[in-house]
RNA sequence: GUCUCGUUAGCUCAGCUGGUAGAGCACGUCACUUUUAAUGAUGUGGCCGUUGGUUCAAAUCCAACACGGGACACCA
């Protein structure tokens, strides 16, 4: 039952009462000519005129009502915009008769949208406000927004109504137009850099690109099921492949894991693929692309995080084995053998098997000792071969792949290589692939036939990077939560939400 | 999935070793024409997350469940 509550229904009848005094408290139309920001701006000289007011300007704002100070016949309000606020003052004397002690004290309260109209003056305590002398409610709310000092703190209640975490934090509407603002350059910034930004299926007939597991729906028409794409490479290879040479998509992936600090099942991020590159062009590449995001978005180099400083004028570059002895400070007699690698893992109570091949025990090497340390922006390259199965092996090293992953804060933030395009090579890791899967590894890639077709007309050589734009959001927000840089990050449905 | 903490008024929170439910804000009424979380007086407002158990008696103790936070695990 809806509006039960006893404060909407007090409302409600406000917004009655404003209706039968002839006042529509849902106005189609605002005459709001400047915003606070604005106002603010032009009329920063009032401070230094005589009487501290200008009667001969007249502006209209329109805001939400956030503070709503009663004085007897004056009161004081605060009226918050997209990205300000704003202090009335309201006389009963400089407004219609009746408005003031009839509507304005009676009807109108915090919650409820308004436009005024008036001239600029400074108080006596010296803050810039709007003496109004025409008031209009544009929108009555009927629910009351919460308390006015402490906000809403209740992270379930934040997550789940963003609306109200919208209007009552104001830190969370600059952390969304950041967001924005990121996303933005960074598709200026690819644009600029000669990239086709381009649109691939979201729905699947085979989920590729990565290893996950995928949502699956259902095409009525077709009578087959379709998968929500866990990523866009396959697709963004095959552009290539037609003759494209330089393509990027900003895009939803999805998979069907788990929920945590760093993981949401829909999360934003960009793929690039680059003709005629290599993965060490694509570091320079990421380089200057972080660089133009720390200068555009105005951030220092020396960036802080939580309880780090991140330094984004110290960016390192180094082989994997080489940072499990330099950095994770393991022995260096230990890398490269798979027996003493065994024996260490087992001394520092860490499982590991027989099984694992080398290259599965320096990841796990590097995953124990080396992430967590990686604080300045750090190039992590020459990957094994076991742990990249869609990277290209190095001409000079066959045990090892053309492959980084850029690492800041101890996360991974990008994972780049110079691509396969050996079709046949392609078919046999596909195959495997098959293998693993019928062995009861869910997440093993399924055969994309078409896919090795494409390859089999040729692609160029080409390099290709991922980039998690949510967590380059984090890093860049100083946010510590995935949630806390989506709008409507996902929750469990709640016990009414369920009925539906 | 595991561990851990939490769930009390619209919001922010108290409520101790069980004994009829508290504050601030908001809201109602009154006063107040330069306030800054305005102020003063006064009043209304609770399925104490849900279900069950222990007890003469449960917001409080116990169990299960639901939802959430944090940590860990899983996840190229």
């Amino acid at each position: 039952m809806p509006f039960k509550n006893k404060f909407i229904q007090q409302r409600i009848e406000k917004a009655k009462q404003l209706k039968e005094a002839g006042f529509n408290p849902y106005q189609n139309q605002s005459n709001k000519n400047i915003t606070i920001l604005q106002f603010k701006d032009v009329n920063s000289d009032i401070q230094t005129l005589d009487n501290k007011r200008d009667e001969n300007r007249h502006y209209i704002v329109a805001g939400r009502i956030k503070l709503f100070r009663i004085m007897g016949k004056a009161s004081f309000l605060k009226i918050e915009d997209e990205n300000d606020v704003l202090q009335i003052y309201l006389a009963r004397d400089n407004l219609p008769e009746g408005m003031y002690n009839n509507i304005i004290k009676k009807l109108i309260e915090v919650g409820d949208i308004i436009e005024v109209g008036g001239y600029p003056f400074v108080t006596n305590k010296g803050e810039l406000s709007l003496h109004v002398s025409e008031f209009k409610l544009l929108t009555k709310a009927i629910a009351p927004l919460p308390e006015k000092f402490h906000g809403i703190t209740d992270k379930e209640i934040r997550y789940r109504k963003r609306y109200l975490d919208l209007i009552m934090n104001s830190d969370v509407r600059k952390t969304f137009k950041m967001r924005s603002k990121i996303i933005s350059l960074t598709r200026r910034f690819f644009e600029e850099k000669g990239f086709l930004e381009v649109e691939t299926p979201m729905m699947h007939p085979i989920a590729g690109g990565a290893n996950a597991k995928p949502f699956v729906t259902h095409h009525n028409a077709l009578g087959i099921d379709r998968y929500l794409r866990i990523a866009p490479e396959l697709y963004l290879k095959r552009l290539i492949v037609g003759g494209f040479e330089a393509v990027f998509e900003i895009n939803r992936n999805f998979r069907n894991e788990g929920m945590d600090a760093t993981h949401n099942p829909e999360f934003t991020s960009i793929e690039f693929y680059q003709a005629y590159k290599t993965y060490k062009d694509l570091i320079v590449l990421t380089k200057e692309y972080l660089l133009y995001l720390i200068e555009k978005m105005d951030l220092p180099c020396l960036l802080p995080y939580g309880e780090l400083e991140i330094n984004f004028n110290n960016f390192i570059e180094i082989p994997l084995i080489e940072s499990l002895s330099k950095i994770g400070k393991v022995n260096e007699t230990i890398v490269n053998d798979k027996q003493k690698i065994l024996d260490f893992l087992k001394q520092n109570n860490l499982e590991a098997n027989q099984n694992m091949t080398l290259g599965q025990l320096q990841g796990k090497l590097f995953d124990e000792f080396v992430e967590e340390k990686l604080i300045d922006p750090t190039f992590i390259t020459e990957y094994p071969v076991d742990i990249s199965p869609l990277a290209r092996r190095d001409d000079d090293n066959q045990d090892i792949t053309q492959r980084f992953e850029l690492f800041i804060a101890g996360r991974e933030i990008a994972n780049a290589f110079s691509e396969l395009n050996d079709p046949v090579d392609q078919l046999e890791r596909f195959m495997k692939q098959i293998d693993a899967k019928e062995a009861g590894d869910d997440e093993a890639h399924e055969m994309d036939q078409d896919f090795v077709e494409a390859l089999s007309y040729g692609m160029a050589p080409t390099a290709g990077e991922g980039i998690g734009i949510d967590r380059l959001i984090m890093l860049l927000c100083n946010e510590h939560s995935i949630r806390d840089v989506l709008l409507f990050p996902a929750m469990r449905p709640t016990t009414t939400e369920n009925t539906n």
